[in-house]
DNA sequence: ATTTACTACTTTGCTATACATGGTAATTAT
DNA sequence: ATAATTACCATGTATAGCAAAGTAGTAAAT
């Protein structure tokens, strides 16, 4: 929550948490994709460290919704300090469709500069990788 | 809706509209701040231009949002070839709020950026792309 | 004059994401 | 025991975007 002044005030976690939507999902399979495998607590430190603040009650439905699209595979680990955990990893569908989202990603932020500056960016991109 | 092979669908048109939340509101007051002002069949085209396709009936309800927020003001103008239309442009508000939006935007990318390589871009920005 | 086509604005019902909140269960320290 | 810590899970709410259908103004065709 911003206060600009007596009359304006601008929400802007509201503004943050909405334009997350859906990015999430995006980050979580990028941090898998880096780590091999990782538990939940050990995915919301690391999106901690990345300013993308996530609790909980977000995370956990979000790694099941993952794993029952078929995008994660889990396995149980003890642990020696508290119960055990679900590491999780990418399946090869997992793998594919992170590929798909990081092309939607590159085309929405290709999108944003067209938009804030009304050109074309296809001859002299470097916006974004597009020869990957 | 992608099709990789008999066992793996993706859906990809999903993926983007689900990353696309939030955005769309960044989009539409960064088209009225370069355009001074538009009415809503303007700003579709302007979208379907940059490849963020929009309807209608994601449109107009997101301007009269905006509008009842104080973000955005009309003024209704005849036509020669059809009904009335209604031209809007940003307020006070709009524009104060647009530059709280592209510091968010600028978060998010750097956010994504981070996760996908695990570094930090403070100083050497490049907002994107590195050799990956 | 009526119909048709086009344009522009509006509304309703649905789905999906993220969040707040509270609960369950396993391990360890006291 | 029991309290603290860690980790996983479930429910209800808010909201964005979309599909689909509706309303209304203008102009051209019949």
């Amino acid at each position: 929550m911003k206060i600009i002044d007596d009359n304006i005030i601008i929400n802007s976690d509201n503004i943050k948490s909405q334009m997350r939507k859906g990015i999430l999902e995006y980050c979580i399979l990028s941090i898998l994709e880096r780590n091999g495998e990782a538990y939940a607590s050990a995915i919301i430190s690391e999106l901690k460290d990345a300013k993308m603040i996530v609790v909980e009650g977000t995370l956990y439905p979000l790694l099941t919704r993952q794993k029952n699209q078929g995008l994660l595979k889990y396995r149980w680990e003890e642990s020696k300090q508290g119960p055990p955990r679900k590491y999780y990893s990418l399946t090869e569908k997992g793998k594919l469709t992170l590929k798909e989202l990081d092309n939607v990603w590159n085309d929405i932020v290709i999108t944003i500069n067209k938009i804030k500056t009304n050109e074309n960016y296809f001859n002299n991109v470097k916006i974004h990788c597009d020869d990957m």
